[in-house]
DNA sequence: CCAGTACATTCTTATGTAGTGATGCGCCAT
DNA sequence: ATGGCGCATCACTACATAAGAATGTACTGG
């Protein structure tokens, strides 16, 4: 935003990264994969989120490069692409902590 | 993520945040307010969205602790919260061109 | 070749939400 | 007070998509 131009078509790109993290599941799931690599089936008994709801959110992932995937026989590991993740959700986590400090801050001193 | 444990509700309320950043039209707003607080009406001329669109984006972004605003007369001015949006737009907006970078790559060398 | 396993995909339903026009509400000037 | 203006909200439509069940696909062992 700051030496990059935001297009019209940058917003959209930009947005459908957004949108694939704007999703509590696709969230606990990449919390998983913060261990490490896993399979579908670990990451299905991780969450407890049926198989095929995995599959179609590590596909949203894979499709805006947040995960990296790895064929191994009937196996398919996924792991974090980058340490982007990171970054991206310790921000936010650090908005929600603060904003419900504030809000603990405003109701004891009404 | 790293040092901040992600509980089931913690996902939807980061979930929720990214969701304001997961929309055009609102990565739009955003990016007029880089320059300073505006008026709903000189968003609305400056975006060419709705009167009753950009309204509710800006009550999405503000529920989400984006912007602040201020209301002076008969205008709301609006304006950015914090810098966080920069990095978060900025870490995903480097994403973007990384990725196309690489997509550009991978096709001449095919 | 066949059965079984891991994963991907399709289909359907339910829910959420972006966009638009109409209306409501608060503030200001006359 | 009253008319006009800026903004918020409501009602509605169109569209996207999350979730689950069923099916398809690819690989493996017997």
């Amino acid at each position: 935003m700051s030496r990059i131009k935001m297009t019209p078509a940058m917003t959209t790109l930009v947005a459908d990264r957004f949108k694939a993290l704007a999703e509590p599941a696709r969230l606990q799931i990449l919390t998983c994969l913060r261990d490490g690599e896993m399979t579908v089936g670990e990451l299905v008994e991780e969450t407890g989120l049926g198989q095929a709801n995995v599959s179609k959110h590590l596909q949203s992932l894979f499709a805006a490069d947040f995960v990296q995937r790895r064929k191994e026989g009937l196996y398919t590991y996924y792991a974090l692409a980058d340490a982007d993740v990171f970054r991206l959700c310790d921000l936010m986590c650090g908005r929600v902590e603060r904003g419900m400090a504030n809000r603990r801050k405003a109701l004891s001193t009404s």
